[in-house]
DNA sequence: ATATGTGAACGGCTTCACAGCC
DNA sequence: GGCTGTGAAGCCGTTCACATAT
């Protein structure tokens, strides 16, 4: 399949759960995996996971499936995981803090090198393993340490300014946990995660009384 | 527009947006507002508000707009928003006990009463607002206080196993911050929050070197 | 004049179903 | 026999465009 087919967005988030399927089955010695198989277990359709690595090449033997190692390797190349990426956090409150102790970050290729605070005097910086800088200092550290990624957790009155900053200061990608839409320009890209939203979402699903 | 028409999933997650927003406006003393300002602020279109709005209801006076408040009141209705909803979390690592301290949840009338952990003696309780129990108790705490959603923290290894007491207990939702795809019968809805994920996917996008 | 409500067109992702290969 | 790869069909949500209401 040539490259002159776009993936599409949704694809390439399931690419993610299937490399974490297919890290669990290579730690568990396994070396070959049906699309059925591994469908099951990242809770898709057989016919989309073969769809979605159909996308990006041919690593299937048929009769037989998919080896686990050459596919897993292949997935994290296409997502751009080859080496570990530079990450600032902004705003360093409850969640924040937790963000920053959460080591799952670190275990996927993340690196996350500071956080920035309004106030970065009043933050207990006991428990956490990265510097706690002022605002001010964050285009500069952005610009010198080639950071392309952020993650905001500002309340929602400074979500706007904030992502200004960043955006200007070169940041491409923005994790945003603060409650707001960020208008940002077309080449930005913004994941929003609204715990409060994803609550009320699935408070709709469950009976009434 | 009458019920038969099952609202899409994608809809109610933006009827959460909308309420937001409108809470925004309504806290500025803003009284009516029109589909295409609404739609720029949940950054959507207008004519996907209008329709998603349609799904349960007409609001708006052609010519004029959609009346703030009567609007936010209906939205927070269809969302089942009523009351105060029950909530326990499982799991108090890092990131459980940092959702325990997030106020956001009580903000939005979610009321976490309980965590539970495998190991709740090794949980430092001091800075958390709720009690932590041990895992032993949860089924019979969840049926004992009509509980229906829960937020799941726990390791990727017990995370199938925890939302399956959490099932038959009688939870209908579940918002899971684990790393792996929960197997659930088809009356659950699980909502998946990865972090991991969300930065990996957001990492597609930004250039490579 | 201005903004809603909505049938119809559109587009894109998902699923099917089967040909092709081991 | 079993499983992949993929064109074609199907489905669902989005967007358009205009009739409708004030």
């Amino acid at each position: 399949m040539d490259n002159k087919v776009e993936i599409p967005r949704k694809a390439i988030y399931r690419l993610s759960i299937y490399s974490r399927c297919l890290k669990r089955l290579l730690e568990n010695g396994i070396e070959t995996v049906s699309s059925s198989a591994l469908a099951s277990a990242a809770g898709v359709k057989p016919a989309q996971l073969r769809k979605d690595l159909a996308y990006f090449g041919q690593f299937g033997t048929r009769g037989l499936g998919y080896p686990v190692e050459v596919l897993l390797n292949t997935i994290r190349e296409v997502l751009g995981r080859a080496k570990l990426q530079p990450v600032v956090l902004v705003g360093a409150g409850n969640l924040g803090r937790a963000l920053l102790r959460y080591d799952g970050f670190r275990k996927e290729g993340f690196e996350v090198l500071a956080a920035f605070d309004a106030k970065p005097d009043e933050i207990d910086e006991s428990r956490i393993p990265v510097p706690v800088y002022s605002d001010d200092g964050l285009e500069d550290f952005i610009k010198e340490n080639k950071v392309r990624m952020a993650i905001v957790c500002v309340p929602a009155e400074h979500g706007q300014a904030v992502a200004n900053k960043l955006v200007d200061a070169g940041v491409q990608a923005i994790l945003n946990f603060s409650p707001i839409v960020l208008q940002v320009p077309e080449h930005v890209v913004v994941t929003r995660v609204d715990l409060a939203i994803e609550l009320e979402n699935l408070s709709f699903f469950i009976d009434r009384d």
